[in-house]
This record gives C-alpha cells, sequence and structure tokens, in this order.
DNA sequence: GCTCAAGTAGACAGATCGTTCTATCTCGCG
DNA sequence: CGCGAGATAGAACGATCTGTCTACTTGAGC
C-alpha cells in the first residue's frame, strides 16, 4: 500500500465516521490527505470505492479486535464479556459518533449498493462469532441469545453518541450479563431441558 | 395548514424516510408533492426546516400513539407492552426503514444542527415517557429499566431493516418481557467477574 | 370591484458535486 | 541514460444542489 493511499484512506476514514457519507466530498478528503485528485483516482476508481474501502477498513479493524478478545479470554462467556468491553471503550473514546456500519446504511438504503452490501456482511459476520461464542459459553440456545446482544449492541452504539456515554455503557454491560444468564434462567419455561423453539 | 403544504409534507416525510436526508433534494421533494419551488420556499424558508417539519411531524405522530397505548391500558406494565407492540408493528410494516431519528442523526451529527437538536428532544421525551411508564408498572429502578427498554428499541429499529423483521421482532418481544421481570429479579447480583473496570 | 394572499411556471444565480483531462515532475530501476 | 509508475498541479466538464427572482393566474373576503 502506498503511502499516498494510506494517507487518503485514513482521511477518508476519519471524515467520513465524523461527518458523514453524504456530507464529505472528494475536495475534503483529497484536502485533509494533501493529495490530489488525480491521485485520489489512481487508487479509488469512484467515491462508492472509497466509501467501501473506508467501511473495509473498519470492519478488519473489528475482526482483529474481536479476534484478540476471544484468543485471550479461556470461556466462551469472557470472551462475549470481553467483546462487550471493547465495545464499551468505543462508547466511551471521544469522538464516538455511533457504529459507522449503522450510520452509513442510513444514508444507503438501497440494498443492491455496495455500501449497503459491505453493512451487510459486517453485520453476518458478527452476528455469526457472537452466536459462536455464546454457544461456547454453553448458552443452550445461542441464536437467541445472540440476537439479543446485537440488539442491545447496536441500541449501545446508537445512544452513546446521543447522551452521555458512561450509563449508556452501564446499562449495556448489565443486559449483556442479563443475556449471560440465559443458561441459568429458561425464558420460556420448559418441561426439561426442551430445546427452545 | 393549506392543502399544498400538507402535500409538501407528506411527500418530503415519505422520501427523507425512504432515501435519506441528503440524498432527496427539493426538486424530488416538489416533483412529487405536485408544487412549485415558490410553493415550497413561502412554507418551509429552508429545506432545514422542511426537514425539521418532517421529524416534528413524525414526533407528533408516535406521541399519539403512546398516548393512546397509555391511556387504553390499565396497567404500566401492559401500557409498555402496548408501547414494545406498537414499535414492533412499524418494524413488521412494509417499507420499513428503520427510525427516522437515528437516520436522521446519522446526517447530521453536529449537535448544534435543528435537526439534530429535534431527535434530542424526541429521544428525552420518549425516554421520559417510558421511565414514567415503568415506575407506574411497580418498577423499583424505573431509569435503568426504561434506558434498557430504550436501548432494545433502538436496537430492534436498526436491525428490523436490515434482515427479517420476525425474529427482531420476537427478540425485542422476549427482551422487553425480561425488563418487566426486573421487579422480581435484583438487579445487582455479580459477586466476582475477571477484572472488570 | 378591488385587493391581496396563494399558487403556477420557469429562468436564473452561485455553489458544490463527482469525474476526466492534460501537462509536468520525481525517482527508482533496468 | 532512458523509461515508466506514481505523484503534483490545476483546468474543465456536466450535473445537481439550494435558493432567488420575475411574471402571470386564481380565488376568497372586505
Amino acid at each position: 500500500m502506498s503511502e499516498a493511499r494510506a494517507r487518503l484512506l485514513a482521511s477518508a476514514s476519519r471524515l467520513f465516521y465524523a461527518e458523514g457519507l453524504h456530507s464529505v466530498g472528494i475536495d475534503r478528503v483529497i484536502a485533509d490527505a494533501g493529495v490530489t485528485r488525480a491521485t485520489l483516482y489512481r487508487h479509488f476508481p469512484s467515491k462508492d470505492d472509497l466509501l467501501v474501502a473506508y467501511l473495509t477498513a473498519a470492519d478488519q479493524a473489528i475482526r482483529a479486535d474481536v479476534e484478540t478478545a476471544r484468543t485471550s479470554k479461556a470461556s466462551g462467556a469472557d470472551a462475549v464479556r470481553a467483546v462487550a468491553e471493547s465495545i464499551a471503550d468505543g462508547i466511551r473514546t471521544p469522538g464516538f459518533r455511533g457504529c459507522a456500519f449503522l450510520n452509513a446504511v442510513a444514508e444507503y438504503p438501497d440494498p443492491a449498493h455496495p455500501v449497503h452490501q459491505a453493512v451487510l456482511t459486517h453485520r453476518q459476520w458478527f452476528l455469526d462469532v457472537v452466536t459462536e461464542l455464546l454457544a461456547q459459553a454453553g448458552e443452550t440456545a445461542p441464536e437467541p441469545a445472540a440476537r439479543h446482544f446485537v440488539m442491545l449492541r447496536d441500541g449501545a452504539m446508537a445512544a452513546g453518541c446521543l447522551t452521555d456515554p458512561a450509563p449508556v455503557c452501564e446499562t449495556f454491560r448489565l443486559g449483556v450479563e442479563g443475556i449471560l444468564r440465559y443458561r441459568d434462567t429458561p425464558v420460556v419455561p420448559p418441561k426439561k431441558t426442551g430445546g427452545a423453539s
């Protein structure tokens, strides 16, 4: 990766995340990166490609975070807690502007658009990895628990940049602990350890 | 309210919600409403005013929904369930594109912008009304429970337009029932977890 | 009958958008 | 040395954006 391309992607990521995808034009990006227009179009054939590259970079960063959280913890439950903690850390970080993917999809509702598809891909991966972690945690019904986790995560990310992050993180943490107790308290009173529907 | 203004607001609401705030231009709105540019600017001095009017109308519609849910139910818990059900109904509705306010704030991150402030106002009202309802439901700690409810709601609204709405609604419903059982199960039971801080 | 607000129709300004283009320069490498 | 890739610099294109403007029409109320 050339240095100009790296600066370009860094500037694009910062500006797109902070101000929105449609609000930031090509001129802003190249001015911030200290690069000319021709250089940008050499590396990214169109703005859409730059947008996808921004989301792909964010996706890879999150995957790396989750991977370290998963490998550094023995139990699945602690890995889930570590993932939750890294989410809370992000929310508490100054300049937090919500989930880059949810913000992006709000601007690109067309499911056929590459940006929208990049968001769906990331979210499917995240749901899968949380499901796997909860299954390792001994969750009898990992799929609904994972959906619950992701729903709470999405809500925390959405609210975290609109109000004081501290209570948001605390609410999120409590919610995650509640999910991890699914194992002990069945959601629907079954007869035995019967399979949830 | 003149009829031209009503058509303008209806077209603006539909287009802004479906396609995004920056993506839809003035020309699209006036063409859809069958109105000329001068008429639009007679009623709304700027596009920002039109955006705020769109959000204000959405806010009023939701307030009306919540008000009927609150007055038609005897207990606070059932009122909360009714509010949750109206949220789930919205998610299941064809053409659902997520929360109009969260989508709007994704495009207007500047807290000083009127659009952003309209979102904050709506969300504060909603949190307050849910808190009140949960207090009536006998919740010993209504504030954290309401934050939990809103967090779940935000996540459900975000995911509801990205995947199959049915499991999203079911997960949301289960989560709300869990919140309503706060009354019976103590909130903070953790003894010791590995170095969370 | 007159007035005035509200609406139609469309040209226009000024800015910004994404994109393409030519021309020049630098520099590593064969 | 010579070449070509990558970068600079900046003009220019067509499209679109918000917002303003003039000119004409309609219709209800004093």
